[in-house]
Order: C-alpha cells, then structure tokens, then sequence
DNA sequence: AATGAATGAGGGTTCATTCAT
DNA sequence: AATGAATGAACCCTCATTCAT
C-alpha cells in the first residue's frame, strides 16, 4: 500500500499522482487506502519519514562500524549512501524530490532532517581539514559535489548494467576521497620531508 | 506567458500545476493561452525545448571559445554550465526534472537531446584520458559525478549568498578538475623524469 | 449517545451531520453506535419520538392539573409549551425542523403526532370560543399564532438573558389570552348589561 | 438555476442538498454551475442575500406608502411581511432556516441584516408605546409574537387553501393589533373621559 | 486575435453502512 | 456486547480542453 504509493509518486511525481491509482495499484479498495492513511499528504509524509529513517539508520550503522579516522568515516558515509540508491532508488527519489510537496505543516521537520544529512557529510569532511587529512580548497562545494554524485545514483543506475553494487560502491569511495584531495597520513609525512 | 508556465512547473511540477493558475500568473486569459499554445503538454515541450536550446547554445560557444586542449574544454563546458545553473535556476529545474513529464511522442527526442549534453562530457574526458591529461580510473563515473555536482547548483544556490557567481565558477571548474585527476602536461613531464 | 446525536443534529441539520461525528461525540466507537441503532435514520425517529412523548406527556400532565375552563386550560398549554421550549430548547429544535428529514415510513406517524399538538389547541380555543370566552375572530389563526410564539422561544432564548422562565411563561401565557381575546366571565356580564 | 438551488435547499435544508441535484433540477450541467457561482456556499449567500433585499424592500416600499402613525406602520410592516411568506414561501423558509449554514465569513453580514428586521418592528412598537397607542405590558415579546405568527405562514400556507392572501394579510394585521394591544386614539379619548 | 461559456472526466475526501471477529 | 476493517457510492470541486462568437 505504501510501496504502491511510493511507486506512484516516484513515477509521476506527487502531484500528478492520483490517489486512486495508488489504491489501484495496491490492490485496495479506495476506502481501505482511507482508513490507514487520513490523505494523500499523510502518504506522502509516511513516505518521507520511512525514506529518512531508513537512510539515516544505515549512515548511524556505518559510521558505527568505522574507527574515528576522517577518511575512514567519509569512506562509510560515502559507501553507505551509495548503496542506499543502488538499493532503494525509488525511496531514494522521492526523498530527493518531493520535499517541495510537502505542506508547511510538515515542511520544517522534513527541512531539519535533510540538513541532518548535509550536517553528517559536513563534520567529517571539517574534521579531515582539521587533521590536514583532506586539502580541497573549498570544503564545502566538495561536500556539495560528494553528496549530488551519490544522490545521481538514484536516477541513473539500473541492476541491470555491468557494474556490481560492490564495484560502484568502491569506486565512489574513491571519487569522494579525491574531490576532498585525502591524502594519507604517510604520503603527509613523506611529502614534508 | 512561457515564462509564467515555466515558474508554475519550476514551482509545484508539471502534473501539479493548473493551466488556469498559469494563466492568471501571465495576466491573460485562459483562452488566450490555448490560442497561442496547443496545451499544456505543448507548453512544457515548448518550455524544454528553449531550455535544452539556450544551454546547448551556451555550451557550444563556450566550446568554440576554447582551444583544443581537453583540459580547456572541460573547463569551458563546466564553466557555461555553472553560469547557466546560476542564471537561470528555473530553466535548469524544469529541464532536470520535468523530462519524464513528456508524453512518448516528445520523449524519444528529449531523451536524444539529454544524452547529446552527456555526449559532450563524455568525449571531452575520453579525449583527456586518451592525451594522458586526464588520469582518473573511473572516466563514466567522473563524467557523472561532475555532471551531477554541477546540475545540483540549481536547487541549493542563492544569489544572495556569500559567494558571487565566477568565484563559484572556478571552485567548480577546479573540482571537476580535481574529480578527473587533471595532471598539467608540465607536472606529467617533471614526473615522468 | 442520543444526546449526542441530538446535539449534533440541532447544530448542523439531519442532512448535514455525519454519523461519525456523533460517535466522537458520544466518545463511543462508531460500530457500537450501529449496536444501538439501525442508522442515522432510526436515531432521529428515536429523538423525535422522545420529543414528541416528552411534550406532550408535559401537556397532558399540564391539562390534567387544570380544570375544565377553557381559558385555564389554554393558559396550562401555553405555560407547558413554554416551559418545554426553555428547558429543552436543543429537543424542540429538532421536533420543530427534523420533520422533513424522516423517511415516508415513518413520516406519517410523525405527522399524525404534530397533528394531535394541533388539536389540543385547536379544541381548547372552540371550547372557549363556544362558551364566549374568546372572542377573536379568526380562531385558526389565533391558534397558530399562539402555537408559533410559543415556538419561537426555542430560538432565541438564552438563560443568561434577565427573563426568569417563570417570568416568560408568564408573558407568554397573558399574550396567548390577549391574542385569542379572552374576556373573563365577570367583565361579559358586566358588558351585557 | 439559483431558483433550482433554492428549491433544493428549502426542501432538504442546505447540508443534505446534493450540488449536483441542483444542476439537474436547474437543467444546466455540473461545470456551468460552478462557472458562475464559485461553491455550494456561495449559491447560499447569493440567495440569503436576494431574500433578505427582497423582504426589506418589500418592507421599505410599505413603510413609505404608511405615514407617520405607529400603528399604520405597523399594519404596513405586518401586511408586507405576510405578503412576503405568502408570495414567496421558499425564499422564506432559507431565509429562516439556513442561516446556521452560513460559514463564519458571512455569518456576520447576514446576522446585522437579520437585526436589521428585528428593530424595524422594534422601532415601531416602541413608538406605538410612546405614543400611548400601544398598551402591551411586554413590547419585546409581543415583538417576537407578531414576527413568530408572520414567519410562520411560509410553513403552512397552499394557495389551495379557501382563504385569499389579502384575507390573510387582513386577519394577521388585526392580530398584530390585538398582540400589541392597540387603542385607536378615539377610544383612547373615551376612556379617559 | 481573442474570449466567455460550457463540458465531461477526474481530483481528493467523506459518507452511511456492513461484516468478520 | 462490541469493534476494527473494509466498501461502494456519493460528496464538493477543479481539471484540461473545446467551441461559438
């Protein structure tokens, strides 16, 4: 019922998107559509939520599981956002699109949760600056730049094509760290003498 | 009129938007609107159309601008696309987003146009990479990451920002530089020896 | 529960109240609303059955305690009308307004009830117009007039205002006098001579 | 098509009326209703508005014919307000019933209006008891009387019936006369004496 | 060149009611 | 005795579009 919304949204956009398509795909009556959800908004809402907590589960369980290094944290960040698109690419774009859908209502707490996300890429990418760790002369377009490649993911991939999941993950990890210019601690050390 | 109709889609989407509503935003009557256009679907061909024209149209010039030097191209391209997401937020939103609004009549030459714009990136980084220019492993990923990273500027700049639109222009330009490991062929010859 | 739907059936209409909201009102579960009742239909024959028993079972009480003059008699209708329409003024709304709302089944009864409210009037006026006591000239339109004022009360009146209801009925019941133009026995036979 | 609304209304009351059985009733198609009256309520105002000009200008043109005296204008008012429910019941009756469903925008319009009947009749009487014409010991109330009786005839009232509209007005003036207690200044002259 | 009037389809939502439990 | 789930019909209203003028 929510996945079909989810479809519907994710295909045609929220305000194109008829609720009674959603019932349809779902396989429900419109009714029953009425009496989980008080309206379309509330889907919508559901949706938004559901996307975020999802996603922001699997950045707290990433940078869990890396040590405090800079690089390491932006590697997991990084990967875990990767994979989230390849994942759940529908969850993942309408998170990305339909914020502007939302009614003011609801708009600032959607609006706080999404700069919890710009904040998570933030810290890390200061921190590695503060440990001379990453040299970009511009932090935050480079934190801009890592997230829009990893959002893209969303529109782009298909399980279908040549790259694994894995290779793709790898590879962003790797664009990350060179649009922050890391450099490794002894690259550092060796580059000073 | 095109412009109202553009902001209206920019705004709440194609499928969100009431033809009346544009309209009333252009200060002429409905029926005026349906004499010079065939609807609303031809509004938003019309709308795509003169967005794809004016960025291709910038892209080639600054193409023709620049020399032959891959580095100089993607350095033109990046540049006129920065500008033209700067300047014209709203051209760039609709075309970004509304393409999978198109019934399948225009879709097939939306889609030829989109994958022209791709094309472009994508054979001024081949070039680099087969002049040894352009060192990065992943080129696809790269074209990509700077296409994304550039086309996002639409959505989070403000021209009341602290930054003005040509120091934003050569951080970008510098990125994309950075994300396809650009080595100057002086550095490649000191390094070489 | 049947308060509930009292009240909200005086407040907005029968047509225009929903069932649900007399559950909430009630605090009740709408299923065990449908326990109790049949449906919205059988709730306002309920209301209007015990509105209706309510009146007149005040007007019986009311003409049994006065004696066999007439005018004694109309004064114990009007003062019990009046009475009625103060203290239950949400139960007289509905009898007096739901009527149209009942289904022809039931419509007929309802109808046959209004018209014995009638006749109580009716046959306490002629009895006075045959002994001489009433002397107006249009004894049917006195009747609805009187029947109407007392009516009306149910309206607007609020019991912060100055008026004591036994003040009122006392109004009321000199007004009804004064409209079916009641002459004592004394003062007519002072007149004949 | 405002008279089919008005039908509809004064027959199930303005929440149980379906806009739809209204287009029907007025033979015109769903769209073209909400082409030239903006809602359901708008339909109401237009037509609460029309009743109440309607009546008041009825009563105006009476009042001027009337002179000076209080009791002549209280003839006129009563004459053209039996006219009124007679002439023209289902104006009335929404008039006198629908104004609850009047939204909070509009409610404040029509509640001044509807004052504004009250203090003609108030006006009137009071002069009429300043005058010495009026004896009543309760003008608010024999107020209320003689407005309740009058209203009352947009319920009951069939052409069909033996009396004449101008028999009726001529028997619901003698009964305002005889609420409001009223002494022809000859009279007055002879009991003083 | 331009518009007011009109339409049928469909929008989101609420309705009174039923039914399995 | 009482309820949560579910339904189909109907609600008010707005839609994109057409057409006579």
């Amino acid at each position: 019922m929510i996945e079909a919304a989810r479809e519907e949204f994710s295909e045609q956009g929220y305000g194109a998107t008829s609720i009674r398509n959603i019932a349809k795909r779902a396989g429900v009556s419109l009714s029953a559509l009425y009496y989980y959800y008080k309206g379309k908004q509330e889907l919508l809402v559901a949706i938004l939520d559901d996307g975020l907590d999802a996603y922001f589960g699997a950045c707290d369980t990433a940078l869990r599981e890396a040590g405090d290094d800079p690089a390491e944290q932006l590697e997991a960040l990084v990967a875990a956002t990767v994979r989230f698109r390849i994942e759940h690419p529908v969850k993942s774009s309408i998170v990305l699109t339909e914020g502007r859908s939302l009614e003011p209502e609801h708009l600032a707490r959607y609006r706080k949760n999404e700069e919890r996300g710009t904040q998570q890429f933030r810290e890390v990418i200061e921190r590695g600056m503060a440990d001379g760790m990453f040299l970009t002369p511009y932090p935050e377009d480079a934190r801009r730049a890592v997230i829009a490649m990893c959002n893209a993911i969303a529109q782009w991939y298909r399980p279908e094509g040549e790259v694994t999941p894995e290779e793709l993950v790898e590879r962003y990890v790797s664009l990350a760290l060179t649009v922050v210019e890391y450099r490794p601690r002894s690259v550092r050390k060796a580059v000073r003498r």
